[in-house]
DNA sequence: TCACTGATGCTACAATGTTGCATCAGCATC
DNA sequence: GATGCTGATGCAACATTGTAGCATCAGTGA
């Protein structure tokens, strides 16, 4: 993996997972570091599944349940941010504070999620009277770059 | 129900529920006529769940698996809509037209969803080169009016 | 090193959605 | 109105995703 897949903002780092989760009052676990790090590592939101492939490849044993438990501890710390994929799975991020919530891409192709750094997730809309927003997701959904190419050159033969 | 809690925009009816199958080239079937004027009938997206409880409610047998179909059938036929609220279960609307796309509030106390009609849902954002948009979903998450309402008074005493 | 307690790893279970297949019923035709 | 074709239904089984309960393990402070 090279620089630009990763995500821009924090040079992950052992030292950082350590960190980040004492930081909280969390005690500094295996599966914890382990899934702070893979997220810290990856240039999009990852699903459970995707988080225990990734632990099960670094040879890291882990239980699916405490899996779930550890990635539903980082969203309660603010350390990680769920996001509703339009799929059934939650898939999670690293969560960059308020003012990074940004909106999502959903390959419905491939089912690739991907960032969109630059699109803001934040809107102020006129809600209801007594209406009070927490946040805003913001999902498009559509084709990616490579689905979009390969889906091109198919229909052209 | 009244009036205003319908969607504003088409008056249900039986026969408007069996031309609109009729028109996609669809056998007209009692599940299929009762799914649509179910949700022609609701103020908001209903769940799969939903949905059967209002046909067993109608005594009109139905079979889960049946349901899923006759729910997919009506999103791939353009008649219907899937919306992600942000649990795990689909939610179901009517679809009134590519223009008609709005926003969805989603009420993390009551679980409920709104159709926020003022809001559009599709935006112009910009993508990476080579994405191919195809629709957008904004999804609005925090706490509706009656649970604002309660939890405010809650807090009082 | 020890004790406390939060985190883990099991099993079992719940909710939601899908697949396969035999049967039924809507619709066109006669 | 009777008939046949085929799409829709109903049923059982299964897959996926997530949760609950509980005994045990291990991180952390003393």
């Amino acid at each position: 993996m090279t620089a630009s897949d990763k995500h821009p903002d924090p040079a992950p780092s052992r030292s950082d997972a350590r960190a980040l989760i004492a930081a909280c009052g969390g005690r500094v676990t295996r599966t914890r570091i382990a899934v702070v790090e893979t997220l810290q590592a990856s240039a999009h939101p990852l699903s459970h599944d995707e988080v225990g492939a990734a632990l099960a490849a670094a040879d890291i044993p882990h239980d699916r349940v405490t899996l779930y438990r550890a990635l539903d501890w980082l969203v309660e710390q603010g350390i990680g941010r769920r996001i509703a994929s339009g799929e059934r799975a939650w898939r999670f991020e690293i969560a960059h504070g308020e003012e990074h919530r940004h909106a999502h891409f959903h390959c419905e192709r491939c089912g690739q999620i991907v960032c969109l750094d630059d699109v803001p997730a934040t809107t102020t809309p006129p809600l209801p009277a007594g209406f009070e927003l927490d946040r805003a997701e913001l999902v498009l959904h559509g084709a990616c770059a490579d689905c979009g190419r390969r889906h091109v050159q198919a229909s052209k033969r």
